[in-house]
RNA sequence: GGGGCGGUAGUUCAGUUUGGUUAGAACGCCGGCCUGUCACGCCGGAGGUCGCGGGUUCGAGCCCCGUCCGCCCCGCCA
């Protein structure tokens, strides 16, 4: 080893020792006399001091020391003299006396400074990750993520888990989301597809006997990215066998209770807060409800119809809704700013926005539509006081809910109402299919595998597979876990059984023959005696970014890619030569002048 | 595919509204001075394809058209 201690584990009990440290030269502090540097390593920063004293030569040639050289230091532990103690550090009431330097490094002028790139444009810190992940924020994070990583595998394996590998070379599904493909050179016209998550291999583990499995794992898909979202992400995927829904919430329970505890020495309260899916979005409009704050949505149908109010008429007789919102305090409100709310209500997709101030009785552009009794029942049911704003959608259900939940957030905002702290739920009965209008068929909503709900199992297999009442009632085995209004993760019981399956295909309108050209082998492996099973993947970035307070998880993955899918600092994806196009059997369409054979590929 | 914001020195930004002399600041970098600093200080210096292409104009960082890249969002995606 070329060093005895790091940097950041100097204390008061080193004093008098002499010990050689590494690192990186974060800030130099040169008095033309004594030189002082901070040096860095992955455990903290130390101080030290470069005095022409101890050594004439040393001194001298510490002097052409820059930010980020790699060096090693070796010398003596000292106190640091009364009064220049650093007390912000927890190596600051000591400092190294450098007897012999050695450069094991230079570095050529940084683009960005470490400290400061946290303020650096992100292309250049995507393009220098390198750089950018020693900053200590960064690779504090990375370093969070390997003890969740840890931590739950460690968990998982005491719970008798057994950690699987799945294919990334796989077979590609249509169904979900867009799949990324790769040629197969030895079967022409033919493509493997990444996996978008190991669905249909971990059923099958627990066909294969294994009872309990997961992976950590990278799933891929082509879809367009978000702030949480990257074409390629890694989830924590596990199933179980021979178990109910409860079982798999109080395991996951008592994994956050243990991660949380352990990274953020925080207590969370468990068992979890369970939701339906219809009450989360009548209280809050969608399905992962950031339930750190109240502000929920109220139904105002049966009010709305007591008025002459033409809008909200309208919505709730052609089977729209009415529903409202409590600006607390809001009633202040310019004009010009309540046609600001107005603007972003129309942004996320309605039509107008109604509103109603309390103060000095109802003051409104529509209070004229309502008797006295019913303004005061609307402001009672918001418990709307003096001072208030009363905010109405009336549209179609999924406008209002959607509108509403976004100015639920932006109000929750602006009011300062979000606490601080960690509130998890569990959404729970969801619907089992979802009506898609272009396509005029119904679609799993969690996807083709989730069985329905004990009570409607005989309900779904007796009914006609055009019954569209019948089948939008059907309720799924599946759940969502959300934490702060974000989704982390999803799961479900899986059908088990052939003949229900069957029955999904027939309901999702997969003929036969396309469901044996695409799921085969799950169907076959369902024939010998599946038992029940079901499983949860969660989203290791998500999960991560929110435990490490992180606003995007491209903050908490070493080498992430940009809203393009691309990557700044490799150049990836890239063009490839004609040969290889060629051993693939490929032809592009486009003009893209692929580079001949051995030469050097561009950086995009 | 669509909406919004951004791209000027190594970096972060100002300058764009109203086109006009040599495009500025801070930090960083280079040189000098400095023995208790910790964002060290002081003095001096270098550093620019104003993302790229085209257009309008006597004249474009600024106006117009196109295009590329990054970020946020919708669609998409669980």
């Amino acid at each position: 080893m070329m060093r005895d201690r790091q940097c950041g584990t100097l204390r008061e009990e080193d004093i008098g020792s002499v010990l050689a440290v590494t690192g990186w030269v974060f800030r130099r502090r040169d008095h033309g006399g004594l030189i002082f540097i901070d040096l860095r390593d992955r455990s903290g920063i130390c101080q030290v001091v470069f005095s022409p004293e101890v050594s004439g030569e040393v001194h001298e040639n510490a002097h052409n020391l820059r930010a980020e050289y790699v060096i090693s230091v070796k010398g003596e532990i000292r106190r640091r003299p009364e009064g220049t103690e650093n007390r912000d550090i927890p190596t600051g009431l000591v400092e190294l006396y450098v007897k012999e330097l050695e450069v094991l490094n230079e570095s050529a002028p940084l683009p960005f400074t470490i400290e400061e790139a946290a303020e650096t444009g992100e292309t250049l810190r995507l393009k220098h990750k390198y750089l950018d992940l020693r900053r200590p924020e960064l690779q504090q994070n990375i370093i969070i993520r390997h003890r969740v990583a840890k931590l739950i595998r460690d968990y998982l394996d005491e719970h008798g888990f057994l950690e699987i590998e799945t294919p990334v070379l796989t077979k590609s599904t249509p169904e979900g989301a867009r799949d990324y493909l790769v040629p197969s050179r030895l079967h022409p016209g033919h493509f493997f597809a990444l996996p978008q998550s190991p669905q249909l291999f971990k059923q099958i583990l627990m066909v294969a006997g294994f009872e309990k499995y997961f992976q950590i794992v990278k799933c891929f898909r082509d879809e367009d990215l978000r702030a949480d979202r990257q074409p390629e992400f890694t989830q924590v995927d596990l199933e179980m066998s021979f178990v109910e829904k409860n079982h798999i919430f109080s395991l996951i329970e008592g994994l956050m209770e243990m991660l949380f505890r352990d990274v953020l020495d925080i207590d969370l309260n468990i068992p979890f807060q369970r939701l339906s899916f219809h009450d989360s979005m009548e209280r809050f409009g969608n399905d992962k409800p950031d339930l750190r704050f109240g502000l929920e949505l109220s139904d105002m149908a049966d009010l709305a119809e007591q008025g002459t109010f033409k809008v909200f008429l309208d919505a709730v007789q052609s089977g729209g809704k009415v529903k409202a919102l409590n600006g607390k305090g809001m009633a202040g409100l310019s004009r010009k700013e309540i046609d600001m709310l107005t603007e972003d209500a129309q942004s996320y997709g309605a039509q107008g926005l109604a509103w109603i101030k309390v103060k000095n009785g109802f003051d409104s552009p529509i209070a004229k539509f309502f008797p006295e009794e019913v303004l005061r029942q609307m402001a009672q049911r918001l418990r709307a006081e003096e001072g208030d704003l009363m905010l109405f959608i009336a549209d179609k259900p999924n406008v209002v809910y959607d509108v509403l939940s976004r100015m639920r957030l932006d109000l929750g905002q602006r009011l300062n109402l979000i606490k601080q702290g960690y509130a998890f739920a569990w959404i729970v009965d969801y619907p089992l299919l979802e009506w898609d209008d272009e396509e005029k068929r119904f679609q799993a909503m969690h996807h083709p595998f989730t069985a329905p709900i004990d009570a409607d199992r005989e309900k779904m297999l007796a009914g006609a597979a055009g019954d569209k009442t019948m089948l939008s009632s059907l309720k799924a085995q599946a759940y969502d876990i959300v934490l702060n209004g974000n989704e982390i993760g999803g799961g479900s019981i899986r059908i088990h059984k052939k003949t229900v399956q069957q029955k999904m295909f027939e309901i999702l309108n997969i003929s036969e023959k396309e469901a044996r050209m695409k799921f085969g082998f799950l169907l076959d492996a369902l024939q010998y005696g599946a038992p029940p099973h079901g499983g949860i993947a969660l989203g290791l970035d998500r999960l991560v970014m929110l435990l490490v307070g992180a606003q995007s998880i491209r903050d908490v993955i070493a080498f992430p890619k940009t809203q393009k899918a691309s990557c700044m600092m490799s150049g990836a994806p890239s063009l490839i030569t004609h040969g290889q196009l060629k051993e693939l059997h490929i032809k592009t369409d486009g003009n893209f002048d692929p580079p001949e054979e051995g030469s050097v590929q561009g950086q995009g």
